[in-house]
DNA sequence: GCTGGTTTGGAACATCTGGTCTACATATGG
DNA sequence: CCATATGTAGACCAGATGTTCCAAACCAGC
């Protein structure tokens, strides 16, 4: 009896995305997601159940497109350090190729949790957590292998190593320009020596 | 033939200020203000404008008494090294003390850059151009007195510095956990050797 | 004690907010 | 081929938004 939608859930939940992302929760008004999706009220409230809810999705597609897929990418390179310089690298690169400065959508509202509930600092804590997990699993192998000296401790320099991940993609939206923020990436490969 | 106010703009400013620090720029609304400052619609408008000039006053009013202050009593310090140090163990105390999370104004509105005119992306950047400057001049007389190794470089490790301490005002409000947020604090050290 | 320029309080404004509701369209199961 | 369950379109809603406006209150100088 059912009936096929008109749309493809996931393509829309992506529209939306771009504008929560560019704008933040509050600036991202329904008539912007309305235009920028193409679907009308009664479609978005029936599909996703409103604003809060919509934004909870296009977080989550973030969270598993971005986030979770670089990290893939990165864990299944052997060499950790080259790994972990990558990330840095990758993430300048992407920072700088971006005109409209968005920054990163899970470090966004992370600066600005305030304004969440629950479900989304349960989500941003995650994301924030499994990062760190990374850096601590490539320091980890590095030591194992000779790569990083001894005295480094894994726990303590993989938060460091995340602060300054997320201080490139604070700083990158108009605050630091191209040569300061390379220097923030060399400066975290000062934290592994 | 004018007539004194009934109020004290500075005392209104402060207030304003205490709503946009702990929400932010467009979830605060005029209703906010008005209640926080006490005083009415017309004399908010015929005093500052409307609510983004008066958001720029509040700005401008932390700028010069957390940022500006802090930094001046610091500079005062003879010792670099302590001072450094004491900037990171103030601003992880201040944000632990703070139930609001609310961080630094400055660092938030950094990270909402994107929301906000020029006027305001300047005062930003300004800001944390000389919280850069502090750092690297701390760093220049240590190596003057020989507390620091010759082999730092003042401007490259001013900016990590600065990185980290961003990262503890963006992951403070509610992403790290005081352990965290010291780490945090002791891998800014790890910079210095 | 006027008078002139300001400030104040608050009503009024147009617009926009996120959200609901209902009439209609559509495809599937019987 | 009809009944039904679901999806769509968009009118509609109450309340909030930032802003404007103006009469009344006020103080300083004449």
């Amino acid at each position: 009896m059912p009936w096929e939608k008109a749309f493809d859930e996931d393509v829309i939940v992506g529209r939306a995305m771009d504008v929560f992302w560019e704008k933040g929760y509050e600036p991202a008004s329904m008539a912007d997601l309305l235009v920028a999706t193409g679907i009308t009220r009664g479609s978005l409230y029936n599909a996703f159940g409103g604003k809060e809810a919509l934004f909870f999705k296009t977080l989550e597609k973030y969270d598993a497109e971005n986030r979770r897929a670089m990290l893939a990418e990165l864990e299944a390179i052997d060499d950790p350090l080259r790994a972990m310089t990558l990330l840095f690298d990758s993430v300048v690169a992407e920072t700088l190729a971006d005109p409209l400065k968005r920054g990163c959508f899970l470090v966004n509202t992370a600066a600005d949790l305030a304004t969440h509930g629950e479900p989304v600092r349960a989500l941003v804590r995650n994301g924030m957590r499994e990062l760190e997990a990374f850096f601590r699993r490539c320091i980890e192998v590095g030591l194992a292998r000779g790569q990083i000296p001894p005295a480094i401790e894994p726990a303590t320099t993989a938060k460091g190593l995340m602060g300054l991940l997320v201080s490139i993609r604070v700083l990158g939206r108009g605050v630091f320009d191209e040569a300061s923020l390379n220097t923030l990436a060399a400066q975290a490969q000062r934290l592994l020596r």
